[in-house]
DNA sequence: CATAAATATTCCTTGACAGGAATATTCATT
DNA sequence: AATGAATATTCCTGTCAAGGAATATTTATG
């Protein structure tokens, strides 16, 4: 997988131009003014962003209008599809598991993430 | 959403290091000799992997065998979930949208990718 | 043509982070 | 108790990224 996208993600601000862009698009001093962000800022983020192709760009006159790109949020998508099996594990042999754990004849008892230090 | 988790999988030996544990518990040493990293780089990327709880961690008298959470990633997937409608959009009235672009009464016409600097 | 609005860029400083090398720690084995 | 194996931690260094402040660029408008 492309760590990219993940990089340009993982930055609050830009996550929650993200979530912004989600509704539609906006320009750079709407995504400032929502966010409570100085315009620089606004614009290098948005940068971060449209180098990672998570947002287009269109000059409309004086404006700039971003806007959000679905291709590499389905690329992580797809991704963690390979993954859904840790968290879609059925139930329907759960009584059949207490009992072997009861037995103690399963491997991996682990703690509870509580437990840990 | 948390930011966390993402800072954690955006360097790339730790998104290796995941898909690695996707198919089952590892110790250090492995993880390390699979990827070729040297030990000490092997345990501090578990280290930040753990601080993340995006695996657990239980020794085994010399080892620590490391295992993947789900919690962290389905935190993502679910996050995910609502962009879907993004590259999930239906095209059943496609036909209609090209006819509106053809009379210019649409407000978005966006370049593709390519045109863009 | 001068000015204002919207946006991008540059420069600076600071903090975080990754890898390398060395060392500390923990546990089993003899 | 001494040694070795597996792992964690520390220290150092270089790189990179983010915010602030100032400035440049582009476009509309009077």
């Amino acid at each position: 997988m492309n760590t990219v996208a993940l990089s340009a993600l993982a930055e609050p601000n830009r996550l929650l131009i993200v979530e912004l862009l989600r509704d539609g698009p906006l320009t750079v001093g709407e995504v400032a003014d929502r966010l409570g962000l100085r315009q620089p800022q606004a614009s290098k983020h948005l940068k971060v962003l449209h180098e990672a192709g998570i947002v287009d760009m269109r000059p409309e006159a004086n404006r700039r209008i971003y806007r959000l790109r679905p291709e590499p949020l389905k690329e992580i998508d797809d991704w963690l599809e390979s993954f859904r099996g840790l968290w879609e594990a059925r139930f329907d042999h759960l009584a059949d598991y207490l009992r072997e754990l009861q037995k103690g004849t399963l491997p991996f008892p682990f703690p509870s993430k509580e437990d840990e230090s």
